[in-house]
RNA sequence: GGCGAAGUGGCCGAGUGGUUAGGCAGAGGUCUGCAAAACCUUCUACAGCGGUUCGAGUCCGCUCUUCGCCUCCA
């Protein structure tokens, strides 16, 4: 089965193939660092990772270009909008500068916690003044821009099928119920601005032919997908709230320049709600990412994240975190089972090759189907969770695995949990955590501990070997007996 | 008003014409000195009403409800 993946332009899904194979164009819009990443952020980009990692585990050169937008993103489409940076600066009574760079960082702090990889480019708006104003220049000899007052708008008029994206193509109709302040300057009221003039006072501003001003949100896109990526590119991500106007005027933009298409595969992800309704900066239910990693690991985020499909509405609620935590609990144990788990050399009883050995090939065929299907995460973890099931119940029942087949799971389970999902502590990982909370020192102590229940429980001396698990227990250190053995793990956290 | 998505079992969440999604929680069992974990078995489903079909959660129509976008948002 080849990649399919679901176009919101066709509003079907098409299969996949690159412009110029094996390299993939990807662009993903960006945030704009005006405050920190909130759960919807953490949708999207973990949502664009697993199509990255994806498309790479399948052989492609993925170049990912995610933008940062640090200026031009107004508080509202009509003339009296805000710049986000600015207002936020003048609220922190700072630079904007300041502003972008702090929440940039920021940003990438909250998505490298996510495991997400970070873009090939992360080019801001900022700095392609230059490009943004060739592009102006470009639409207004082509007759699809006009300036009126230092203000530069592009002309809808000019590009008839402005609005395919959305759905949004009867101008006139839309105008009856558009809530956007109509206002004099524009020759059309749903033209957008491509410039404006800075109005006194304004933080970001810079000299063009028409005004010293600066660039309308819609065009860095454009501009920066085009430099860095191509006139016309494959895959063109962003949340759904996007389509319009955003995207639809990015495609106006761009095609009305180079007379081609601009993106070939629009991708689109569906949005957060809390509690089920939607989260809103005027509702002040944004769900904050550092707040929510002081509850929650970040994995057990990206892994309620990856339970849902990129394009279904997420819910967010407590009971359903948890309900995540503790499965993801469950697959990190089996790994950690899996890793630690005696092995042995020779024939293999023929339900541990049934399970284990001839399931991890067709649950590998069933795993690359579902994300073939334009990248169904949760179907791929649901197979990641009936695989750890069998491999459970084989070490259950004989307490080892043959070694072949002992590397067989591991690698599936690291290659798809891990490498694609990216919802697995790495082995490195999980020898680091050891390390920073004490590492080998403390290895050699409960090795010793565990030793000495042992040989209490050899000696039916149960008391002491109640206690000492007791004790560890409420020193955070959780003891199991396994037919491999006692085992023990911290109990905090995943 | 316009554009769009969706209503699945106690909760979360896939599926989209015939065969178990999966996770969490519940019940019973196996294992264990006990516990935990794991495994096995298992109860609650497809908003409502019509229609198409040998057969519909899945297609069509209507009704009801919810959510998103058209303002700022990923």
């Amino acid at each position: 089965m080849s990649l399919f993946i679901y176009n919101s332009l066709s509003r079907t899904k098409e299969k996949f193939e690159p412009l110029h194979p094996p390299l993939v164009t990807l662009y993903v819009c960006g945030p704009t660092v005006y405050g920190h990443a909130h759960l919807g952020h953490a949708k999207s980009y973990v949502s664009f990772d697993v199509v990255v990692r994806w498309l790479r585990h399948s052989g492609y050169r993925v170049k990912y270009v995610q933008n940062i937008t640090d200026v031009g993103h107004l508080t509202d489409d009509g003339d009296e909008g805000e710049d986000k940076i600015s207002k936020q600066a003048l609220l922190e009574k700072t630079d904007p500068m300041e502003i972008s760079q702090f929440y940039t960082k920021s940003y990438y702090e909250d998505m490298d916690r996510l495991e997400v990889q970070r873009p090939n480019i992360a080019p801001n708006a900022a700095g392609h003044i230059p490009e943004q104003i060739d592009l102006i220049d470009e639409l207004i000899k082509t007759g699809h821009a006009y300036e009126v007052n230092g203000n530069v708008y592009f002309s809808v008029e000019s590009f008839p099928e402005y609005g395919k994206l959305s759905g949004r193509t009867d101008q006139e109709a839309l105008q009856s119920g558009a809530r956007v302040e109509i206002r004099s300057d524009k020759h059309h009221p749903s033209d957008f601005a491509l410039w404006k003039k800075a109005e006194e006072g304004h933080l970001m501003k810079w000299r063009s032919p028409w005004s010293i001003g600066y660039p309308g949100w819609h065009l860095e896109c454009s501009a920066m997908s085009m430099k860095y990526l191509g006139e016309t590119i494959d895959i063109h991500g962003g949340g759904m709230e996007n389509k319009f106007p955003h995207h639809d005027c990015e495609i106006a933009q761009s095609e009305s320049v180079t007379g081609k298409p601009y993106v070939r595969f629009w991708m689109h992800n569906n949005m957060v709600t809390v509690n089920g309704i939607k989260m809103g900066k005027s509702l002040k239910n944004f769900v904050n990412l550092k707040d929510l990693f002081n509850i929650f690991d970040p994995i057990v985020i990206r892994f309620f994240i990856l339970q849902s499909h990129y394009r279904s509405q997420l819910d967010f609620s407590d009971v359903a975190i948890r309900a995540s935590q503790t499965g993801l609990e469950k697959l990190q144990e089996t790994y950690k089972r899996l890793l630690t788990a005696p092995t042995y050399s020779g024939d293999l009883p023929f339900d541990e090759f049934d399970k284990v050995k001839l399931q991890t090939h067709e649950f590998d065929q069933k795993i690359k189907d579902a994300l073939h299907d334009d990248f169904n995460t949760p179907i791929a973890i649901s197979v990641i969770f009936e695989f750890i099931k069998n491999v459970n119940s084989v070490l259950d029942k004989h307490g080892k695995l043959q070694e072949e087949t002992a590397n067989c799971a591991k690698d599936f389970i690291e290659t798809y949990a891990g490498e694609v999902l990216g919802i697995l502590k790495s082995r490195e990982g999980l020898i680091a955590t050891a390390a920073r909370d004490g590492g080998k020192l403390l290895d050699g102590i409960m090795d010793i501990l565990l030793d000495l229940r042992a040989d209490a429980r050899k000696n039916k001396d149960f008391a002491l070997s109640d206690k000492i698990r007791d004790q560890l227990l409420g020193a955070g250190i959780e003891i199991k007996d396994t037919k491999e053995g006692a085992s023990w793990s911290k109990k905090s956290g995943v």
